[in-house]
RNA sequence: GUGGACGUAGCUCAAUGGUGGAGCAUCGGGUUGUGGCCUCGGAGGUUGUGGGUUCGAGUCCCAUCGUUCACCCCA
């Protein structure tokens, strides 16, 4: 039997690698110019800052997480999501004594031990940014902003468009209390018209009863209570200048009172965005929110912070969806006509690669020509260089040009201003 | 973790319980050192794996692995 990659974890091959390469440089570039700075945090902390962090009773600590003991017994985690640990390494690096606002960004490989499905991996990628220090709902904005500007840049019109925002606020320490006790005391009062599974969720997390899609279940939730009216005003008047700074964004967004985070840390804001052309299990491609308490929690200063996350396994689906990954650049591709010629070209490919442009050598050298014109085709050559018995005699070099099939004789000592002279006229395609 | 569907060549798919095929891709010819198009040919498979039923299993049954859909949950 021959060997299997480990269940829910896949390799990436070209030309999804392109594709991918090109999401994490592109992305990493935008969030450079919001002025993030980039930060790499391991994949394993001890167990204890995602228990801490993310909450002992999530699901995604309790169930998903994978935990197991080092060889000094210690429990150690893959990380199931990014924010812990960038707050960890945060505070112990001491960023705060720097400056009071850390803008980080990172991407990388989180492990949660679910059962697979298309855009759920054991072994899956986000690109994760968070603004640690402020309370500011401009902060909030902009996180949004960050998360819309990548998508923008690597969705046609169509799909972008069809992305919604939805945003909610889940209320503070101070007013949640006061919605959760009254959600709790409707759910028990209606208790006889709800279906199994919410009977349990009203224990564990009420608020998921409002996701349910039986019938009899969405009737009762019509009229249960929601945060939004039980925000206090500190709340109250941060959602809103959140949902202002977004118009000033020009993001549109629809507001969902029911929207509800499965980590125990968030706070005021949290945003999902999802794209309404692709599958359930993984249309949610994004998403995020505030956090206060988190930071102190996990021992350091009382600051509120505001994070995101967007799925690239999720984004490359819908960026495929129903398009072509485009092809490589064109490239120079240097034919040696058995082994004489070798000795002049080799050197030649070297100047050409440290003039930046990209360039293939042919590794068959003792092939017809045929057939490495052949490959050389199908290399997406647009230039070719060909070097055999008589050109060595000559010492020149043919330069073939396989999009017009013109082909011209060139001396060795005029061929690299030859091939600058050619490059230039080609419009910068090398 | 729960329930359902599906696993045949590198890819997309055929084959009534009776000798597993096609298209594309790949490799080689079609006169000496000129690619794509065309044409001819070759190679490629323990039908995911392991059991069972049957004279006979790609096809039916069971298990297992994998994929997938809906849940649970989430990026």
């Amino acid at each position: 039997m021959a060997f299997q990659a480990v269940r829910g974890f896949k390799d990436v091959i070209y030309p999804e690698s392109r594709l991918w390469d090109l999401l994490e440089e592109r992305s990493k570039e935008i969030a450079l110019s919001f002025g993030f700075e980039g930060i790499k945090t391991p994949v394993l902390e001890n167990t204890e800052v995602f228990t801490r962090g993310i909450g002992q009773h999530t699901d995604i600590v309790e169930k998903e997480m994978y935990t197991f003991l080092d060889k000094n017994n210690e429990s150690i985690s893959l990380r199931p999501e990014a924010t812990a640990g960038v707050i960890r390494a945060a505070i112990e690096n001491k960023l705060f004594a720097r400056k009071p606002v850390q803008k980080l960004f990172t991407i990388g490989q989180m492990f949660r031990h679910e059962r697979p499905q298309k855009g759920r991996l054991r072994q899956f990628h986000q690109i994760n940014a968070e603004v640690l220090g402020t309370a500011s709902p401009i902060a909030d904005a902009e996180i949004i902003a960050l998360a819309t500007t990548i998508l923008q840049e690597f969705l046609d019109e169509n799909k972008f468009k069809a992305l919604r925002l939805e945003i909610n606020s889940l209320g503070c320490p101070e007013c949640r209390p006061n919605h959760k006790a009254d959600l709790a005391l409707y759910l028990t009062n209606n208790v006889e018209n709800l279906c199994d599974d919410c009977k349990r969720r009203s224990e564990t997390n009420p608020l998921r009863v409002f996701d349910c899609k039986k019938e009899g279940c969405k009737k009762v939730m019509q009229r249960a209570p929601l945060i939004k009216h039980y925000l206090c005003p500190g709340c109250a008047e941060h959602l809103g200048s959140v949902l202002d700074f977004l118009e000033c964004y020009d993001i549109k967004f629809v507001q969902n009172p029911t929207l509800v985070r499965g980590l125990d840390y968030y706070t005021k804001t949290t945003f999902e965005i999802v794209s309404t052309s692709i599958g359930a299990a993984q249309s949610t491609i994004a998403a995020g929110g505030r956090y206060d308490g988190l930071i102190s929690q996990m021992g350091g200063p009382d600051v509120s912070g505001v994070g995101m996350a967007i799925g690239i396994e999720r984004l490359m689906l819908l960026i495929t969806q129903d398009e072509e990954i485009p092809e490589n650049k064109d490239f120079m591709f240097f034919v040696p006509l058995g082994s004489d010629s070798i000795e002049y070209l080799l050197p030649l490919s070297k100047k050409l690669r440290e003039e930046g442009y990209n360039v293939k050598f042919s590794f068959d050298f003792k092939a017809s020509l045929k057939s490495q014109l052949k490959n050389a085709d199908r290399e997406k050559a647009r230039l070719v260089f060909i070097m055999g018995e008589n050109e060595v005699n000559n010492k020149e070099i043919i330069i073939k040009d396989m999009l017009n099939h013109a082909q011209e004789n060139v001396s060795l000592d005029n061929f690299i201003q030859r091939i600058r002279d050619l490059a230039e006229n080609y419009n910068e395609e090398y």
